[in-house]
DNA sequence: ATAGATTATGGGTAGTTGTGGGTAATTTTA
DNA sequence: TAAAATTACCCACAACTACCCATAATCTAT
């Protein structure tokens, strides 16, 4: 049973295979809407990992992006920026999507992925980069981040 | 009687079996609401137990969420750890939830299971873990005790 | 107090999911 | 144009999960 549409919570640890597949986690594929057809677009994240959106979530972003001024070099920049890796790829009958040596790399994938939803879209990991990010993340933001808990968690 | 929609108070003590299943108490399946779908979201407490959400609250947690722009690496990191652990499930015919791997050892869960009542959520505790982290904040949080009394009156 | 309903707990089975590998089609390269 | 490499598609199997049924204990109402 689906709680909510094109929302992904979670974590789940599963294998690249030797051919740069891994599998999308079932609820996931369970919770993308029937307008997405099975397709997601893949591209590099912010931090070290691989973000995937699903389609139509993808496109509003796109539109975002078509608002931003290219007068402003900054715009310019992170327009390129976010679109230069962005790709889009159905997963196969076993639910696997192939990522591209371009972004295996970036998020330096090995064997472990670990996936993860967040919210709107989903995150690949190597599980050891996590770790170190998210512990020198928590060093320096302890204060911001305990005040945004105060605000959000019940 | 049921006091309140979506309110649990008391404490329970159930067995989780070999599967990883415990029984969510009749009296707390009763008070949900039901936009609820018979469902909850389990995710890590900040104390070391699990904590069980409606549905519907865990949608408003959700939506604030949403709100936080993956712009900002505090807010990818908040979401990251908050969302992390979540997942949303259904209650089986015989009323019982099944406690994935990792919150079963993230709260330390063996045969016993004591299930406690949080006004909005349910936590669920092994009883001697919650003993000793009890009487260690006893010791600790009897000023500050003293302090919330300015602002809730029993 | 007793019958009927509800609740707690255990286990079996069929279908789903994760993972590996094989073959054909397509693209790239020489 | 032919060989090599890559990609897409398919099949197979093991492990797991969801769903179902059974039984014992407890509660409820007359």
């Amino acid at each position: 049973m689906t709680i909510n549409q094109n929302t992904f919570t979670g974590e789940f640890s599963y294998s690249l295979d030797i051919k740069g597949r891994v599998n999308i986690p079932a609820k996931f594929r369970n919770v993308l809407t029937s307008d997405n057809e099975q397709s997601f677009v893949i591209t590099r994240g912010m931090d070290p990992c691989v973000w995937v959106y699903p389609v139509t979530v993808w496109q509003s972003i796109e539109s975002e992006l078509r608002k931003l001024s290219s007068l402003s070099r900054i715009n310019r920049s992170f327009v390129r920026s976010t679109v230069r890796y962005a790709s889009s790829l159905q997963y196969d009958k076993q639910g696997r999507i192939a990522i591209t040596p371009n972004l295996i790399e970036y998020a330096q994938l090995g064997k472990e992925a670990l996936i993860i939803g967040m919210v709107n879209k989903i995150e690949i990991w190597n599980p050891k980069l996590l770790d170190s990010v998210d512990q020198e993340s928590r060093k320096i933001d302890s204060s911001e981040f305990d005040e945004l808990a105060n605000q959000i968690i019940l």
